[in-house]
DNA sequence: CTAGGATCCTGTCAGC
DNA sequence: TGCTGACAGGATCCTA
């Protein structure tokens, strides 16, 4: 699903493309995807971008917003006027969010939700199990908003201070389903909760009140770098998705240590990487470099790997 | 307040 | 081949 960094990216692209357009005509494939009037957005024209955590905010002309959620499957895909399908549309186009087949499809397609058609281009809202939205707002209440205004600091503002006592009061939980939790650092999800725990050296499993100052700060420290490095590389896009040679390729492979690679060796150590369930998500742990019972050998914990 | 589980929805893949 | 259940880059709501 689209993280903090895919949705940096898509804003990025779509700002690149889209700034300055009008909204010609809105069609709502479905009813759930769209909430609010969408008479509203007509004829208003696209001001800017802005991203809160994972959700994204399209700001039009005359104080009236867009909010966006991606969830586990959305896309947000623009296409030039009068662009064919298929790879030659890198130059005009921009794909982005959760990496598939519609990077590069015809659209619309089976999973199109929502399509804004515009003055030189369309962006299509593509999601497959309709748990993302756009939302139409007025733009001076988009950081009043229940979910936005409830956004806890991204990790580059967390402070270790501010997340260990978050985790001293949250004791009983695994530190996974914690640092999960929107309202304790804004963008990590699956995949970044994965690679900012193995970078730390903790397990997933480990309870947060087992946890010290030197961890924690070390667990913001790998979600920073995990991010910084998916940004630059372009997180999910068309770019990253479709390789140069047309094959098809993972945005992954750039920069993920731990995640999806079960049965794969450790580039830390070279044991072998497993996958687990915690806190009822696919979790995926180097049980080496990454100790579930502390007592036992917490020696590596608060190393880091600072090559040795 | 916290913790854990079910739930929204569609598609795919492993196992019979 | 066809059915079934598990599970998936998220967040929220319900219960204890």
């Amino acid at each position: 699903m689209p993280e903090l960094p895919e949705v940096e990216t898509i804003k990025r692209g779509l700002s690149k493309f889209c700034v300055h357009q009008k909204i010609r005509k809105v069609e709502v494939a479905c009813e759930k995807s769209f909430i609010g009037p969408k008479e509203v957005v007509l004829r208003r024209e696209i001001i800017g971008f802005r991203r809160f955590g994972k959700a994204l905010v399209i700001d039009l002309s005359d104080g009236v917003s867009m909010m966006i959620h991606l969830r586990m499957t959305g896309q947000l895909i623009y296409r030039a006027a009068g662009q064919g399908q298929g790879e030659s549309l890198m130059e005009d186009s921009f794909a982005g969010g959760h990496p598939s087949e519609s990077f590069v499809d015809t659209l619309p397609n089976k999973q199109t939700r929502v399509i804004f058609e515009m003055d030189k281009g369309t962006l299509y809202f593509n999601d497959q199990r309709k748990f993302g939205f756009v939302k139409v707002l007025p733009t001076e209440e988009v950081e009043t908003d229940k979910f936005i205004a409830s956004l806890a600091p991204e990790p580059w503002k967390t402070r270790p201070e501010a997340l260990y006592e978050v985790f001293q009061r949250r004791s009983g939980s695994p530190v996974k389903a914690v640092i999960l939790d929107q309202k304790v650092i804004a963008g990590i999800g699956n995949i970044y909760a994965d690679e900012a725990l193995f970078y730390a050296g903790v397990h997933p499993r480990r309870l947060c009140g087992s946890l010290s100052l030197a961890e924690t700060a070390k667990i913001i420290e790998g979600a920073c770098k995990a991010m910084d490095a998916s940004i630059e590389s372009g997180g999910s896009t068309m770019a990253t998705y479709v390789r140069a040679d047309g094959t098809r390729g993972d945005y992954l492979e750039k920069f993920a240590q731990v995640f999806r690679r079960e049965g794969l060796p450790c580039m830390r150590c070279g044991n072998e990487i497993i996958k687990i369930r915690v806190a009822g998500r696919g979790t995926h742990v180097c049980p080496h470099c990454q100790k579930e019972d502390i007592g036992a050998s917490s020696a590596s914990v608060a190393k880091g790997g600072s090559d040795d």
